[in-house]
DNA sequence: CGTAGCATTGATATCTGTCAAGCGTTGTGG
DNA sequence: CCACAACGCTTGACAGATATCAATGCTACG
């Protein structure tokens, strides 16, 4: 599995750019360099497989940059993607043997990951660890409930506005810090990838697009870069409330 | 809010029917007693909103005895469910002071409801009541992501299918412990209830069931008795895996 | 007996999926 | 260097699934 050129050095957790995000960001000094000790990086490119639904998963981690999907398979082919993991997000679940999901690189990604069996002996002593996982699978299960929201009532039009708005909105925050004026963003999704997040077809996520183009919701140059020169009139369109938004 | 007939004296702990599955699982006597101190019941009738989306909340607790639901809204009226809350599962986040969703009693329901600053505090002090919320946490992640795939990738007749099928598991080990045979139970939620649960209207949810009644999949009794004469069928017409099924 | 709530069924409309053709860019091998 | 294949994407025509609107049935209950 491993090759050459998946396994990269590892830098210090103190000049870690996810460190006050990630599942480490209450750890102590003394608690890092434990972690040092397990930890080792791997690298990605876009659209590699990091692990199968199923198979044995003797690590867990965290993205450091990149961004990964979680998706589901029926034995037909359809799929969907149940999770969106952008640096900080935490892979693997402790106390679980085998992957209950495909993860896959949807842009080069950058992971630092854990070995398991010492992990999880280090959660048992360190409540920090134990304490920072539950705020981030609390916050992950309020985005999924969010999700199942837009896959179960909303529209083609408001999934994709939906979608973009999410996505400008973390770009933004990450960039500038604020919300104003125009947002300008790279989509980091296939028209193929954002059909699988949305529950739809390549088709129809294209021809939604389109038609926010065509309306002025967006502008777009080539396929992935996206202006959204008015966010509250897409926050409109994708049906939610214009003020804050999700989880306000 | 509160008045005379919603709250009710709550039984010691240790006679508690979901004393070994709740958030208080791993608790020792001491511990116990502590939350003895903090905890009261409050009774609901089907129907009843325990608690409005965006209302502050102060206590956090546990299904004792029958089943609430989380839903949410948007401006223009439709609903989602997004969490069926059975019995030990746990309500409320500790750190957040106001609900983030709607919690309705779906049918008459018994909670026990801790106040929220002490039970922070306790959760601070006590690492068993924070692992055991974490496990209970990502198990509902992980069934949040698993309903993902039904809302955004499944048609109207898997999507009935699926709900049957989880309700029948559930009540089929609560009761016998066992799937074999035929399943029988009572169907705790409204047409209109599955429709929220499932994406879909009511109108569709009556005309699947029909459906699925004419081939035999499933035998009705009045509106809400259901037979399961074979839970493989079943399974396969949800478009799972008969074998083992979800996370098995 | 009449009403209210829940459910079923039918007719029709609409949205999204399916199938198919074609475009533009990128990369590669003759 | 060019031709061509591969890939991601767009667009069109059509089909099919589910929503919408409407009427009616069934129970329980006052």
């Amino acid at each position: 599995m491993l090759n050459d050129k998946s396994l990269a050095t590892a830098p210090d957790c103190a000049d870690c750019p996810i460190r006050h995000r990630a599942v480490c960001a209450r750890c102590e000094t003394d608690e890092l360099e434990r972690l040092e000790e397990i930890k080792y990086y791997r690298k990605f490119e876009a659209g590699q497989t990091v692990i199968w639904s199923g198979d044995r998963m003797d690590f867990v981690g965290s993205v450091v940059s990149g961004i990964a999907s979680l998706t589901q398979t029926m034995e037909d082919g359809r799929t969907q993607m149940v999770g969106l993991l952008l640096p900080s997000d935490f892979v693997g679940r402790p106390g679980r043997s085998t992957a209950a999901y495909d993860v896959v690189a949807t842009t080069d990604l950058v992971m630092c990951c854990f070995r398991k069996t010492p992990f999880e002996e280090m959660m048992v002593r360190t409540p920090h660890i134990a304490q920072r996982l539950l705020e981030m699978t609390l916050d992950e299960l309020d985005a999924a409930r969010e999700w199942m929201l837009v896959l179960g009532r909303k529209t083609a039009r408001e999934k994709i506005a939906s979608l973009l708005s999410i996505i400008a909105r973390r770009d933004a925050t990450l960039k500038t810090g604020k919300l104003e004026g125009a947002l300008v963003f790279d989509l980091p999704l296939t028209r193929e990838a954002m059909a699988d997040y949305l529950g739809l077809t390549l088709e129809t996520v294209s021809r939604q697009m389109s038609a926010l183009k065509k309306d002025g919701v967006i502008q777009l140059e080539g396929k992935r870069h996206v202006t959204i020169p008015d966010m509250a009139r897409l926050m409109d369109e994708a049906g939610d409330d214009a003020d804050g938004g999700i989880l306000a």
